[in-house]
RNA sequence: CGGGGCGUCGUAUACCGGUAGUACAUAUGCUUUGGGAGCAUAUUGACUGGGUUCAAUUCCCAGCGCCCCGACCA
């Protein structure tokens, strides 16, 4: 991609936010804010987004089917469940239902999606033959925080993996849970924060007399607060209140969160399978969440420095930020033009600034947006490329070719 | 939901009861070109509604919005 034809604009004197996240991103031209907790995804950062979620499908897909919900639904399906009076949800209408005399509220905008699944379960898995089963989406969520806060860390719209696993018995469910759990792991490790996320037992809430499980990167900025056991290694949640002696403090941020639900949600929609002797029976659910904009802006908060955002490898929005030094020498242009093209042949995704400005702004941006490697062409580097990592700060001067092979 | 702060060019900010200033950005020209370049010129602004006043961007009230702290977060 050419800068110079990228919607993309940095800002060097943006306003510098508390949260980290929010400024970084801001000032990077990664999102801009349309109201309080609420964003637009600017071309850079939903490049990012989507490899983020892009690592969260592969996982996903290796235990369930994608699909996609609606945000919007009737209000008549949160009545079933009881659930229309929690306060986070958005209630919508059309403009001019009042002067149709026409109620009010007759649509929610989900913040959640286990009053759409298991209605939709029901019309197409009614047999024991036909469990167990598990869907997913990834989907644009609504919520109306009372305070949203922290950039893309709370937001009362944003992005979120929400998958829903259906069970002829507790035990299958539970099975499937743990597998749900290694899967997430798997998520989080991609992502580089396995070794920094923790599986916290958590509230079951109104779902379980047991534990859920959240999945909390430990961040000095997370809004939660986790405490491991010092021998043990387990992590609870802050709200189940372990004693403090033998335990370690930890801020955290809340990245999943997976509920064995069991028949809460069956029995109000009265979703039932019929087992091989033919008699009805309750069907086990369990839901699982993964924020995908909030990890976006845990993984800002993890790894930056002074001047800018550290994006690890596997959600860099690019892998090479190409800096071309020197426009006004057609020859060294001409030798950027075909570097550019070297990197693209070689399926490398690769920033290239284009732009006829000072070489600080280059640098600045290439430090600014995250971005893994810096590749320099200028007058000095003559056949070669210099070669900067982000993460480390080493740079090397080498051959295109020795470059691309290195990081393939 | 309680408390605090704020609302001024695209962005970040300053001053002021009577002509609103600066920086960045943008545009043009010249000079620059390995860490957010320099000079010159130009363009662009008082959240909304009400009140006080000869006069309100400034003071007062309300609404809306944003930031921060706390509570909340199935």
């Amino acid at each position: 991609m050419k800068y110079s034809s990228y919607f993309l604009k940095t800002h060097k004197d943006a306003k510098a936010f508390d949260s980290i996240n929010a400024t970084l991103l801001q000032k990077g031209g990664f999102i801009d804010q349309v109201m309080s907790g609420v964003y637009t995804m600017l071309p850079i950062g939903l490049k990012t987004l989507t490899n983020i979620e892009t690592i969260v499908r592969e996982e996903m897909n290796k235990i369930a089917s994608e699909l996609l919900m609606p945000a919007l639904s009737p209000t008549e399906l949160w009545e079933t469940t009881g659930r229309t009076g929690i306060d986070v949800l958005f209630e919508a209408r059309g403009a001019n239902d009042a002067s149709r005399k026409r109620n009010d509220g007759q649509y929610i905008l989900n913040s959640t999606h286990e009053e759409l699944i298991t209605p939709l379960a029901q019309k197409n898995r009614q047999s024991y033959k036909d469990f167990p089963f598990a869907v997913y989406q990834i989907q644009t969520k609504f919520r109306n925080e009372e305070r949203a806060k922290s950039g893309l860390m709370r937001g009362r719209e944003f992005r979120m993996k929400d998958m829903y696993s259906f069970h002829t018995s507790e035990e299958d469910l539970l099975a499937f849970y743990e597998t749900a759990k290694q899967a997430y792991m798997n998520i989080f490790s991609r992502l580089g924060i396995g070794e920094d996320t923790k599986i916290t037992k958590a509230s079951g809430g109104d779902f379980t007399t047991g534990f859920s499980h959240e999945f909390q990167t430990m961040c000095e900025s997370g809004e939660d607060v986790i405490y491991i056991n010092d021998e043990t290694g387990e992590a609870w949640n802050k709200e189940v209140a372990p004693s403090e002696e033998g335990f370690t403090k930890h801020n955290a941020s809340e990245v999943g969160n997976i509920f064995p639900l069991n028949t809460k949600f069956s029995k109000a929609f009265d979703y039932s399978y019929t087992d091989a002797s033919g008699k009805k029976q309750l069907v086990f659910m369990g839901s699982y969440g993964i924020g995908t904009s909030r990890l976006m802006g845990v993984i800002v908060e993890k790894f930056h420095d002074d001047k800018g955002i550290i994006w690890p490898e596997s959600v860099a929005p690019f892998t090479v930020y190409l800096a071309s030094l020197n426009r006004d020498d057609s020859a060294t242009v001409a030798t950027a033009d075909a570097v550019y093209e070297e990197l693209t042949r070689a399926g490398i995704e690769t920033l290239y600034d284009d732009r006829d400005t000072g070489t600080g702004a280059k640098f600045a941006d290439a430090d600014l947006l995250g971005i893994p490697y810096r590749v320099v062409v200028s007058k000095k580097t003559g056949e070669n490329v210099e070669v900067a990592s982000r993460r480390t700060g080493e740079a090397k001067t080498q051959s295109l070719a020795t470059f691309i092979q290195e990081i393939r």
